[in-house]
RNA sequence: GCCCCCAUCGUCUAGUGGCCUAGGACACCACCCUUUCAAGGUGGCGGCACGGGUUCGAAUCCCGUUGGGGGUGCCA
C-alpha cells in the first residue's frame, strides 16, 4: 500500500468503546478507498494486565464491525510500549536542538511559587536553568513565541496563541514518556499521514504539531470528528453510559445495524439513511462530516437494527439468533429447539424484533413442554364471556379437521365466532392463551399449525380441564 | 479563570444568499390494514437560540450575546 495511511490507537481498557468504533469506521472507509493503509496500534503504556486478552477484545470488535485484521489494507497491531526506547530519544533529540529542557520543579513546588507570585500553570522557570538529567527531573517542551495554526480538515485552520500553551512535560521524573509525546512519535515511526480522532483532542493538537515541526517533519492531516454525548450532553463515558461495543454485540445487536448507524453519527449518506458498508465506503467525505456533538441514540440505533433484522432472510435470521435461541439462560431447554419449527416461524418473528436476543421469548411456547401461563392474561381472557365455551368447540372442530392448516384452523374458528356474534380477534383470545400462555404473540394459526394437532389438543384440553 | 469548538424539529440531520410555506429519518400522536402484538400504509405534531449588521433578498455571510461541550496533569 502507498496511499495515505491511517490509523487508531485505542488503550486496552477492557472494552471497545462505541465512539473509537464510529472513529475507526470513518478512517476505515477513507483507507480503504483512497487506496491506504488503515493502522491499529495499542496504547498500552499503563496496561499491566492481561494486555493479550484486552488486545485480541479490540480485534475482535473491530472485525464485528467489518474492519479485519486480514484485510490488506489493515496494518497491525503495533503496541506503544515497544517504542518507549524511541519516546525516549525524540526527547532528548528536542533537548539536543534546544526545543527542550530539564525541570526538577515538582507539582507542589509549581504551586508554591504560583501562590506567591499569583500566576496560573508553569512559567518556564527552568528555561534557562541549564539543568540536566537526574532523578526526579522532568522534561518540559519549549513552546515558541507566536501563533500555532492547524488545518484541520473538517473545521478549517484553527488558531492558537502559543503564548497561552505553558512549557509541557515530555518526559516524567522517572524518565517514562507522556502520551502527547508517544503519540507523535509513533505516528511519525508508523508514517502516518492523516489523524483522524474525536474532538476532545483538539485542544492538544497545537502541542503535537509543534513537536513534529521541531522533531524536522511536516505535520499528518489533521480532522477532529465531533463527539459522541449522551441525553446530558456530555461525552459518553465508561462511568456513566453503555458504551461497550462488545455489550450491544452481546445483547443481539446487528453489526451492520451498528456500522449504519455509527456512520451516521456526524455524516449523512447519500439517498436513505439505512444503506450498505460498501455503498457508504464510496460516498464517505471527510468534508461532510458535521462539526456539532451528536448524541447516542438507544431509540434510533434499535430502530436500525430492526430494519435490519427485517431485511435478513429466514435462513440468515435463525443463523444470527442461534446463540440467544441455544443459551443457557434461553427460555427452553437446548435440546427441545426445533430448527424446522423456528425457520417456518421465522418471516413472523423478525418484525417483532428488536434484538436478536428477542426472538426466543416470542417463540419460547413452541419449545416448552408446556407454556409458560400469565395469570393476568389468564384472568382476563377467561373471566369474560363465551370464553371457555369459545375453547370447548375449538376443541371439538379442531379435533374433527380434514386438514390442519393456518387456513383450515382460522376458518374454523371464525364459524365459532360467527356462533357467539365475537370477531376473529375475540374469538381467537382463548385459544392462544391456552396454546402460549399469553394474549400477545406471533399469528395464532402459523403457529398452531407448526406446533402440530397433537400438542395443539393437548394443550387446549389442558386449559379446558384446569377450567373446570 | 483562560483557551478552543459548537449552535436548524425532542433526537440524528438536509440546507453553502433567492429553488424554504425549511426537506428526510427516529421518537411521539391519530387513522387505515389486521388474527393478538408487531410490521406496513397514510396523516399529524414539531425547529433555523437571541440581538445587531451586510444585502434588493439571509437558516445560509459578519459582529456580539446567551447557551452547551471539550481542553487546560509528572492521565490517556
Amino acid at each position: 500500500m502507498t496511499g495515505p495511511r491511517f490509523r487508531i490507537a485505542p488503550s486496552p481498557t477492557g472494552y471497545f468503546h462505541v465512539g473509537g468504533a464510529r472513529t475507526a469506521l470513518f478512517n476505515w472507509a477513507l483507507a480503504r478507498r483512497l487506496g491506504g493503509t488503515f493502522v491499529l496500534r495499542i496504547e498500552d503504556t499503563d496496561a499491566e494486565r492481561n494486555q493479550a486478552e484486552w488486545t485480541q477484545g479490540i480485534i475482535d470488535a473491530l472485525a464485528w464491525i467489518g474492519i479485519s485484521s486480514g484485510d490488506p489494507h489493515f496494518e497491525g497491531p503495533y503496541f506503544q510500549s515497544e517504542y518507549a526506547e524511541a519516546h525516549v530519544a525524540a526527547a532528548q533529540q528536542l533537548v539536543a536542538g534546544g526545543h527542550a529542557y530539564y525541570c526538577d520543579m515538582t507539582a507542589a513546588d509549581i504551586e508554591a511559587r504560583n501562590k506567591v507570585e499569583g500566576n496560573q500553570g508553569y512559567q518556564g522557570w527552568s528555561r534557562d536553568r541549564g539543568l540536566g538529567p537526574g532523578p526526579g527531573h522532568v522534561v518540559r517542551f519549549r513552546v515558541p513565541a507566536g501563533t500555532t495554526v492547524v488545518h484541520d480538515l473538517v473545521r478549517g485552520d484553527v488558531e492558537f496563541d502559543n503564548a497561552l500553551i505553558e512549557d509541557f512535560v515530555l518526559l516524567r521524573g522517572n524518565g517514562s514518556p507522556m502520551f502527547l509525546l508517544a503519540n507523535v512519535v509513533d505516528d511519525m515511526a508508523m508514517r502516518i499521514t492523516h489523524v483522524l480522532r474525536a474532538e476532545e483532542h483538539l485542544s492538544n493538537t497545537p502541542k503535537q504539531q509543534m513537536m513534529w515541526e521541531a522533531l524536522g517533519h511536516p505535520s499528518p492531516v489533521w480532522a477532529h470528528l465531533p463527539l459522541l454525548v449522551n441525553e446530558q450532553r456530555k461525552k459518553i463515558s465508561k462511568r456513566r453510559d453503555k458504551v461497550a461495543l462488545e455489550q450491544y454485540r452481546d445483547e443481539g445487536y446487528l453489526p451492520e445495524a451498528m456500522v449504519n448507524y455509527l456512520m451516521t453519527l456526524g455524516w449523512t449518506p447519500k439517498g436513505p439513511e439505512i444503506q450498505p458498508w460498501a455503498q457508504m465506503e464510496v460516498d464517505f467525505l471527510l468534508e461532510d462530516v458535521t462539526h456539532s456533538p451528536a448524541f447516542f441514540d438507544l431509540k434510533k440505533l434499535a430502530a436500525f437494527n430492526g430494519e435490519y433484522i427485517r431485511m435478513l432472510t429466514p435462513e440468515q435470521f435463525a443463523e444470527a439468533c442461534r446463540p440467544w435461541l441455544l443459551a443457557d439462560d434461553a427460555p427452553f431447554p437446548a435440546d427441545r429447539f426445533d430448527e424446522a419449527v423456528f425457520l417456518a416461524m421465522a418471516p413472523h418473528i423478525q418484525p417483532r424484533c428488536v434484538t436478536l436476543a428477542d426472538a426466543a421469548g416470542v417463540v419460547d411456547f413452541l419449545f416448552l413442554a408446556d407454556p409458560v401461563v400469565d395469570e393476568a392474561a389468564w384472568a382476563k381472557t377467561f373471566g369474560a364471556g363465551e370464553a371457555v365455551a369459545v375453547l370447548r368447540e375449538a376443541v371439538v372442530a379442531y379435533d374433527a379437521l380434514p386438514e390442519w392448516t393456518a387456513d383450515a384452523l382460522k376458518g374454523a374458528l371464525e364459524t365459532i365466532g360467527e356462533g357467539h356474534g365475537l370477531k376473529l380477534g375475540k374469538t381467537q383470545a382463548p385459544v392462544r392463551v391456552a396454546v402460549t400462555g399469553r394474549t400477545v404473540g406471533p399469528p395464532l394459526f402459523e403457529a398452531l399449525e407448526v406446533l402440530g394437532r397433537a400438542e395443539s389438543l393437548r394443550r387446549m384440553r389442558a386449559a379446558e380441564a384446569t377450567l373446570g
